[in-house]
DNA sequence: ACGGTTAGTCGAAACGCTTCGACAGCCGCG
DNA sequence: CGCGGCTGTCGAAGCGTTTCGACTAACCGT
């Protein structure tokens, strides 16, 4: 392994100056910095990043805390996290991801300087981890929200613009029978976030379409989710549409859908929140969803970071992003009501009144 | 933050002193290692990495690379990753996850010393992530096995055991018209370890009970699963049971199972190859599964590599482990042949002609 | 022609730890 | 009694960087 030493020797200058070619820290003449550049790709020079991190106090090492639990990540969390490590690696910082339940493992990278700054998914309204970076004094940023944000940093989804423009959706398609499929009420009950927010601002949209919002919360399952159709159906046996918020839940729901007779979309349509691409294709047909903003979350975090990190601008970043959505096969038009005669029965989609 | 120096002057001791304590590199008396945990304690000293790393040549970082596609993190990778975080964390080691893609990345970490070693997942048959590690000397542990594993060590799958034993589970249920899915004729022909060898045990495990192999390999989609189950149909109408490595398609082959009216498992039984019980729970019924060992192979590959880092024990370790069979609700009695008559009625299954 | 900047370079002092060689004291052995 | 070999401790020399102060030479406006 060539060092600093070397590369100096090599290229006859001193080691300062190799440095500085490294680091940019003082202004260098192009015939140096050239020579010493040479000098570095004919020894296959790598500076040792221990050496740099002592002397700097700066590990070049952002840490991103992942949720991690048994059921593992989904596309949606990828992203974030492929996102991130983008961003890092653009920034010649790197980004080890620490699955969590390890955080003492976590804690222990931190006061041990292994750690210039962290980004955290998946908070909770009440998460001990933000109490714990924050003694240690890492730069923190978070995926999500805890419940009293004043004085940190945050990248979220815009959960109100999101829901808002789901319902648009489909009240637009003539649907006004419209159940929301929550998280489980332990969740919400909890105060986790996504969930709550989403169901505020399910509410609200509702009642400014003038309609009446059905919320039915499930367990985050197959099982949960058939037993989430199950009960939407006893509490609004017309139902057209139904928006769920919950990946877990959602195949259980078709499958209880398709059980029931019911086709999608032809009797009920069905919106699909806060999901990628990925999962939304795996179902037939595939679902009209709220595409979440993925690794932009991922790049935005690593980046507010990295300037809080170095000093470059506001240590007090606060954003929001809305999901965008596409309309894949699982949404149409609201089947015409029982009153209304059908009078063409060569609809191709079956549904609506006369003519397409 | 307190240095050793603080801790040594409080203590009364010489820094290499505290060092050693730390260390258990030389013998200390009993009084100044009390002495010195002390004087640790009261100042709160957590030792810095960087220094250790810098004067130890040795970070006590290992890193683990994994796979990270657009598609996410499965049940079953993800209990790699906590086995391996777990692994580590005892040993005192941390545990970095590199998402892949970042092969620059990981050389990056690699030729800076800032990692011991690297377990590597979702190995390749010819995989330069291999080669490109090897030649920053990083010591290395497989996670799968690559074509020619001469000199390296790795833990993987028991397929042959694992796809026997599913077989063997399905015969003496009493099916004899088996189909195996398996992943993409790409992925076999491009090597793919997990596709060729269960390829290659199902052939054995089959002619071995005197049945033919009869098998269908299918994109990791949906998609690709009803395409799949419908080739299946194709070939071989008679089937009874489906034996699928696939993850990603498996959710479409019961999709089409359903569609032509095939009830699982009165119809046709479905067993899934290395599984999570999270997956397998996912289906409706849930699925008969080779519960993939998880978390032991990414304890294992860990403890290997540690062992292989700090000279202790063999740097060339070979392991195969295998699933387990476990029965849910998607498997029973093949069907009786058109052929046979029922003579009992009462069949629990619900399955056979009469009755019911 | 002169102090005041600025660009470009150097040497040396950290950074906080590990580890090597040295040494003092003590043991038991011949 | 003298010697080799332990045990326990110390001081100092690194480990490979960054960064600070100092210095030179050129360049500016006056």
């Amino acid at each position: 392994m060539a060092t600093m030493h070397d590369v100096a020797r090599l290229a006859r200058v001193s080691v300062s100056t190799v440095s500085y070619v490294l680091t940019g820290a003082r202004p260098i003449s192009q015939a140096t910095r050239d020579k010493v550049l040479a000098a570095m790709t004919e020894l296959g020079y790598q500076p040792n990043a221990m050496a740099r991190g002592l002397a700097s106090r700066r590990s070049r090492i952002v840490g991103l805390l992942m949720p991690m639990d048994e059921r593992g990540l989904g596309a949606t969390e990828t992203a974030f996290v492929t996102g991130a490590a983008a961003a890092a690696s653009v920034a010649g910082y790197h980004l080890v991801l620490s699955p969590v339940g390890d955080l003492d493992d976590l804690r222990r990278l931190a006061s041990q300087r292994m750690l210039d700054g962290a980004v955290l998914m998946e908070v909770q309204v009440e998460d001990e981890r933000v109490g714990a970076l924050q003694e240690a004094g890492v730069p923190l940023v978070l995926i999500g929200r805890t419940g009293d944000t004043t004085g940190l940093s945050y990248v979220d989804i815009d959960f109100d613009q999101t829901v808002r423009e789901a319902v648009a959706h489909l009240v637009s398609l003539g649907h006004d029978r419209i159940v929301y499929v929550n998280h489980s009420a332990a969740a919400i009950a909890a105060g986790y976030g996504p969930a709550v927010r989403t169901r505020d601002a399910f509410v609200a949209a509702m009642t400014g379409h003038g309609l009446e919002p059905v919320m039915i919360t499930a367990e985050d399952s197959a099982a949960g989710g058939r037993a989430a159709l199950t009960a939407a159906l006893a509490q609004a046996p017309d139902l057209t549409a139904v928006l769920v918020m919950n990946e877990n839940a959602i195949f259980g729901i078709l499958g209880e859908l398709t059980n029931r007779g019911l086709a999608v979309p032809r009797d009920v349509s069905v919106v699909s929140m806060v999901t990628s691409p990925q999962v939304a294709e795996l179902a037939t047909p595939a679902l009209t969803a709220m595409t979440s903003p993925g690794s932009a979350l991922g790049r935005i975090a690593v980046e507010a970071l990295l300037r809080h990190v170095t000093g470059t601008g506001d240590d007090n970043h606060q954003q929001l992003l809305p999901c965008a959505l596409e309309v894949r096969g699982s949404t149409c038009p609201a089947p015409a009501t029982l009153a209304v005669s059908v009078s063409d029965g060569s609809d191709p989609t079956g549904s609506g009144p006369p003519g397409t």
